[in-house]
DNA sequence: ACCTGAACACCGTTCAAGT
DNA sequence: ACCTGAACACCGTTCAAGT
């Protein structure tokens, strides 16, 4: 690992107070993650950006990890809030259910800090749960299955446990976003294209005929 | 961060000569990622594992990336083998399909110090290109672009460009097997439930009929 | 192809003492 | 609710000199 240097010409010091110390240090965390990846946030990196001393930090985070468990709750919060969005801008139903993944896509493009933080095994799940904001990481994933149990209603897909069927969904957008994320992609299919392929294949699967499905033939 | 430890009680040290220290730090790296997980992974505890001084180390890899590109590519081959014993194992097809899905999420959560190093955004994928083993992370992408080949010269899956449907389905079982391995899945649903789940979705898709699939009736 | 030992420029975290 | 300054126990990486 190459040693990184990031002594960045710190801001003019206000002496004391910061106005709101642990949301700018939200901000500077994810920045720093944006522009030099997760290896190269530094608790004394981000002090010396914001013109306060490292030990202050302290004051609002206990741990390094407590203010990455922060960037991800506020990701959860972010991703939640552009679900909801997304479908609703869509008009809801299947619609705004094939909103929702490309919205889920594109957030996890246009915020790929939050995102690799959320989901990048840097935050211990356990931690997530004792954040200040209660079940944060639930919220995203009920719009989902709320999602779910309308269509289901409406008999536009398949009955079954909504909760699974989310689970199911959750994993093709979030293999969409990961892959994407970690370059897997090749130039021609972007991954705003591998979304809409996936949307349709979602929808009517891959195998080729209904009599195929139910394996009453067997085909060749 | 909680400063961790491991002053572990050095082997026997053999004076010069490991017989393939390579192959033994790529050993160590995984087992400590296993047991510590990947912020734990230094060079320095590598070496004391091994009985081997740090700087020895520099002589095989040159950098600490260099180690991690060694153990993805290791993944890698494992991977794609272990996709192709089960393709086979199934006889190839349909059912041969369905079990590398199986296979890939079995993989993930029995060797998960590989994949999250293969898929953790720790490598860099242009430092993968230039290991020592050449294209080695298309090979297990390349077994599944033939598998879909096979399955729709056989008309058992919709045509379309294979590569494409090939991203999709690697994105479905990466997303299992991410979700899976960042205890995300409740235990009710554990991954190869999800991924049998997964498997009959992939099939035959989540809309609830062959006329609401084509649009063709707007019901309700 | 390995070794020792020293060095450099970093880390996270804690503490004591201030305003 | 912030500050300074010192300290502890670590890092990756490099170098010089050996066998």
């Amino acid at each position: 690992m190459t040693t990184v240097r990031r002594r960045a010409p710190a801001r003019p010091r206000r002496p004391y107070h910061h106005g709101d110390l642990p949301r700018a240090m939200v901000q500077e965390a994810v920045r720093t993650i944006q522009e030099h990846g997760i290896p190269a946030l530094t608790l004394r990196g981000v002090g010396a950006q914001l013109g306060v001393s490292r030990t202050a930090l302290y004051r609002h985070f206990t741990d390094k990890q407590a203010l990455l468990g922060a960037v991800a709750a506020e990701g959860f919060r972010l991703l939640s809030a552009a679900l909801v969005a997304a479908r609703d801008g869509a008009g809801g139903g299947r619609p705004g259910f094939e909103a929702m993944g490309t919205a889920y896509v594109r957030f996890a493009l246009e915020h790929p800090s939050h995102y690799r933080v959320m989901f990048g095994g840097v935050v211990r799940s356990g931690d997530l749960k004792q954040l200040s904001v209660p079940k944060v990481d639930v919220d995203a994933f009920q719009v989902l299955v709320d999602a779910i149990v309308e269509l289901q209603q409406k008999h536009l897909i398949v009955p079954g446990e909504p909760r699974e069927l989310a689970l199911y969904i959750w994993a093709v957008v979030h293999g969409v976003a990961m892959l994407a994320l970690d370059g897997m992609l090749p130039p021609q299919v972007p991954a705003d294209a591998l979304m809409a392929l996936a949307n349709e294949r979602i929808r009517s699967g891959i195998a080729v005929s209904p009599a195929a499905i139910a394996g009453r033939r067997e085909p060749r």
